[in-house]
DNA sequence: AGCGTGCTTGACGTTAAGGTAAGCGTAACG
DNA sequence: CGTTACGCTTACCTTAACGTCAAGCACGCT
């Protein structure tokens, strides 16, 4: 029966996941150090599970948007279920309401930036066609 | 005649910049350093004109979007006019087209994670006031 | 003349997020 | 059985963006 490997049952090692999610092993052992990232060790060897490969994706948005990575591992804890006490599990509800407010405040300000740039753009872009020109 | 001072004539001391703009000293340095500012001297002190205070405003909105400081060192000079040759002016108008697409893609992404997070708080709401009850 | 206050330069320290290199283990290949 | 490939750890190096601290001018006041 051609099913699938057991023994690569829906995990990934440091290489996959280094050509999936382009980053280098350095970074992926660097989270890990960092806690961001929890792999089952075979022997030595890592192996990423698919809730790694959630977290690594939500760590390399957060970063797109310039969070850092400690920021983004107390938020990183809402996307598990069953994460520690209440009290824990609160204060994580809390910083992620606050992220969120961040992004929305970040989200309007992009909004004006872009907007202005745009138009910047757009007035300099017949100067530019005309010296252009008169440099021909 | 109680005219504007004119000893004070629309430039400000690095003090009062750092206090409308709350930044350090340090910071205007460094700004200046790498060539991001260039307040006027007279004597040894620097003082600062409408056209450094625009930059700053600029400077400080490009970083709360990650952009690195080399990065809005070279859209800065879109902003002015009459700046270089023909050529650097047709680089910084691709390079500020290019940062506006980037912009953009962010937005877009940023969207995205926006309603991600939203979900995941509301999905979460209802089992933390459950636990929060469970345990009083 | 002395003093305080603000500003200056210069040098060194710090933090985040990795890069890079050295040395070892092991597993598969030919 | 040697070597090639990959992985592991440890340790030091790097860059950006400032912080911090020292030492020295330049004033305005008394």
């Amino acid at each position: 029966m051609t099913f699938k490997d057991p023994s690569h049952q829906d995990v990934m090692t440091i290489r996959e996941m280094c050509d999936a999610y382009d980053v280098t092993p350095r970074t992926l052992r660097f989270y890990e150090a960092k806690e961001l990232l929890m792999p089952i060790r075979q022997g030595t060897r890592r192996l990423y599970t698919r809730r790694d490969r959630a977290r690594l994706a939500l760590i390399l948005r957060g970063k797109r948007f310039g969070f850092s990575l400690e920021d983004i591992r107390q938020t990183l804890d809402l996307y598990d279920r069953e994460s520690g006490n209440v009290v824990q599990l609160q204060r994580t509800w809390i910083l992620a309401q606050e992220r969120l407010e961040a992004m929305r405040a970040q989200r309007a300000e992009l909004d004006i930036a872009i907007d202005e740039l745009q138009r910047e753009l757009e007035a300099s872009t017949p100067l530019l066609a005309a010296v252009a020109k008169a440099a021909e």
